[in-house]
DNA sequence: CTCCTTTGTCTTTTT
DNA sequence: GACAAAGGAG
């Protein structure tokens, strides 16, 4: 396929700031790769100069082996990676002059929350008032604006809160560096440290990294910005790709102005937009233009396509989210019937708990699927605790790894015998690792000594075998010698044997890393490991349905895509509906918009009237963005609904009407449409009308008179009032809403 | 010291 | 409703 003119241009202009702006579909992965092939072609650049960097380690992967097809040189020596693994191989060379060890270990999100929960402990604070959840996320809020605890402490004189936060924050960092690890934050934040304190690293990499290019760049944030500043301000080849209708990092902050503001930070920047969009049909595009343009403050742009209309955009709405999963799997089934296949369908969606129902209903229809995010596999148990003890091996300074494998196996260590040793680890100023390898010296202990020295003993045995045996064998001996596995098979549950696959996986993991990686490591591996993401371990030719949440998509496409749980409160969700800051709703709709030009022909959006949420009922209205697509590009569905029993055909019909009146409502800025949407304690049955959903006849239960009969219902004015005949109590009269009674 | 039960919290999104 | 953390019994 040939280039069109935009996309020539944004490939040939190499020398100077450049920032593509890419709408979605525009083909930017393609004028990336052509212009990294033509930088090395035709401008004879040395592959080894140039640096691109994308948002997952899938996309760099693509990047790379489009690359070598294009310009017949080895694609390896062009370094593509995302920002923080090209963060851990600098520091891997270099943090050393920061005070740390090249050996430092990564701390996923699980690893974090074990530290802050320490500290809280020691600092005795109010657990009520300082959840860890929250000191995390100011911690890391602090590390992307690159705040240092010390910068911090002093914006918080007079902020009796901000001081303890401060408080946390320089414990954590003390912490983090005492088990000789770093957080994702620090990745980016120490590279930057170095970068400004060491000129001369600084600069040997601005002399490697002439020609820059940057992915996704409007989810950067205020770190990776100054980073790329830091790269770039010698050479100033610097090209960035973004959409700033895309940008969905908000709350892992990234700063939106980076892409809208990029003229500013580079006067002499040129700027090539590409709107044409090969991706969607018409309809499709539509759609997505006129949600994404309610929102203010955004770089003016009109995608176009010379795709022809396609289908209409169908909307489809449901009683609860069973009816929602078992439409889409129906659907699904009937298209692949039709001769589509599994890989083209996506199911998307808010939260990733709303995947498991869709989860039931695929294994019910026998639907091969693939779910993305999630629990990640690096996060399962048993995955950790063998992790930990490779990271124990590598990095005896990592007392979480140590404390997570100390006693799995069990070895009759308690909490009481580690306090002692991590007291005494303390006094010395040692980490616990090495406080348990004297454990003779420490006070207190005394059976529970040897048990302490054997474990050390053991370790240090594995270690001193680092580097002869390969990572798989050093895997598969802690597997042997600890048991693992032996312990998983005696127990013979379906659970264990889930478990048993795992680790086999993992096994597999460990080979194909020491197949591809350059020189492989025991650290290295580890780094890899706490790096991926999910979607990167997705590989192309399996034929199955993908479920993931819409942030997981950014950047996918799909023929067919199930846009589901397209309701207020859900999606945009009910933090963002009731928070005063307008850009968090712009933020939902730019998601929405992101979720809609995945679509390549066919786009589905369903919504439910009830939904359980945290055992809860919620009654939600359809979606504002629903709304506020234009009518004329949206079927609503009345002709093509699927056959079924008679009743449930009647309850459908009633959905739709429904359906139509909500759409001739003044969608989105009519007063209701902001109503919060309505919260039931207890799981109450109420149908969505009002109407109990038990009949005269029906046993049901009361919450306080037990079981009994359903004599009479009557409508009322405002409710049902029901007389129910109870076993212990007799006949009593009550109003449906507030009784709350379960149909049996 | 370990196992089991109870209690509490949580939900937006992730490298 | 689900899962982790804390508390109590053996």
């Amino acid at each position: 396929m040939q280039l069109n003119p935009q996309q020539q241009a944004a490939v040939e202009c190499t020398e100077g700031p450049l920032l593509i702006i890419a709408g979605a579909g525009s083909g930017k992965t393609r004028v990336l790769t052509q212009r990294i092939a033509y930088l090395i072609t035709e401008k004879q650049v040395n592959p080894w100069n140039i640096l691109a960097i994308t948002f997952t380690n899938k996309a760099a992967g693509e990047m790379r082996d489009r690359v070598d097809q294009l310009a017949d040189v080895n694609g390896g020596s062009v370094w593509v990676s995302t920002f923080h693994s090209t963060c851990v191989r600098i520091l891997r060379r270099f943090i050393d002059r920061l005070g740390y060890d090249t050996n430092f270990t990564i701390y996923d999100t699980d690893d974090q929350k074990h530290v802050i929960k320490d500290i809280i402990k020691q600092m005795n604070l109010d657990t009520r008032m300082y959840k860890d959840r929250a000191l995390l996320s100011a911690i890391s809020s602090a590390k992307n604006e690159l705040i240092s605890p010390e910068e911090y402490q002093l914006s918080a004189a007079g902020d009796w809160n901000k001081q303890t936060i401060s408080k946390v924050y320089s414990a954590y960092q003390r912490m983090l560096k005492q088990n000789n690890a770093l957080d994702f934050d620090d990745l980016l934040m120490k590279t930057v440290e170095l970068f400004q304190s060491q000129p001369d690293v600084l600069d040997s990499y601005q002399e490697r990294f002439r020609y820059l290019m940057v992915d996704e760049y409007q989810d950067t944030n205020t770190a990776q910005f100054v980073l790329v500043q830091l790269l770039a301000k010698k050479y100033r080849n610097l090209c960035v790709v973004g959409d700033d209708d895309q940008s969905i990092y908000r709350f892992r902050g990234a700063n939106i102005r980076n892409i809208l503001d990029f003229e500013k930070s580079f006067p002499e920047a040129k700027v090539i937009k590409l709107e044409q969009n090969y991706r969607s049909t018409q309809n499709i595009l539509n759609a997505a233009n006129a949600v994404i343009a309610n929102n203010r403050g955004r770089k003016k742009k009109t995608l176009w396509s010379d795709r022809d209309e396609g289908e209409l955009v169908h909307f489809r709405q449901f009683m609860n989210a069973f009816e929602e999963a078992e439409y889409v799997a129906g659907d699904i089934r009937a298209k692949v019937r039709e001769g589509a296949e599994y890989s083209d369908f996506a199911v998307l969606y808010r939260t990733n708990a709303q995947s498991r129902l869709f989860e039931e209903k695929f294994l019910m229809a026998n639907i091969p699927y693939r779910l993305v995010g999630g629990l990640n596999f690096y996060s399962r148990k048993e995955i950790k605790d063998l992790l930990a003890y490779l990271k124990t091996i590598d990095n005896a300074r990592d007392d979480l790894a140590v404390r997570r494998i100390i006693n799995v196996p069990k070895r009759g260590i308690g909490a009481a015998s580690l306090n002692k040793a991590a007291d005494y680890a303390e006094a010395q100023g040692i980490s616990l690792y090495e406080a348990m390898r004297r454990a003779d010296e420490v006070p207190g202990l005394a059976r529970a000594a040897a048990k302490l020295k054997g474990f050390t003993q053991y370790i240090d045995s594995l270690r001193a075998m680092v580097g002869i045996l390969s990572v798989e064998e050093l895997l598969n001996k802690v597997i042997d010698q600890t048991g693992y596995v032996r312990e998983l098979e005696a127990e013979d549950t379906e659970e264990s044997r889930a478990r048993i696959e795992n680790i086999d996986e993992l096994i597999t993991k460990v080979v194909t890393y020491e197949e591809n990686a350059e020189q492989s490591s025991l650290n290295g591996f580890l780094a890899d490991v706490a790096l991926v993401a999910d979607i990167d371990m997705e590989d192309e030719d399996t034929n199955k349905v993908l479920l993931m949440t819409l942030h997981s998509a950014k950047g996918l496409e799909f023929p067919n895509v199930y846009l589901t749980g397209m309701e207020d409160g859900i999606f945009p969700s009910y933090m963002t509906i009731t928070s005063d800051d307008v850009m968090e709703l712009e933020e939902e709709r730019r998601l929405c918009y992101v979720g809609i030009t995945r679509a390549m022909n066919d786009l589905v959006m369903t919504s439910c009237k009830t939904r359980m949420i945290r055992g809860e009922t919620q009654y939600n209205k359809v979606s504002r963005f629903v709304h506020e697509i234009p009518r004329e590009l949206v079927d609503l569905g009345r002709d093509s609904l699927p056959e079924r029993k008679k009743e449930r055909e009647i309850q459908k019909n009633n959905v739709w009407k429904k359906a139509v009146q909500d759409f001739r409502k003044p969608a989105a800025y009519s007063q209701t449409m902001f109503d919060k949407p309505v919260l039931t304690k207890g799981s109450s049955l109420m149908g969505a009308s009002g109407a109990p959903d038990y009949e005269v006849g029906d046993t049901v239960r009361h919450i306080k008179f037990g079981t009994g009969m359903v004599l009479n219902i009557v409508k009322g004015a405002k409710d049902y009032e029901v007389t129910v005949d109870f076993e212990k109590y007799g006949v009593k009269k009550m109003f449906a809403a507030f009784a709350k009674l379960q149909k049996i």
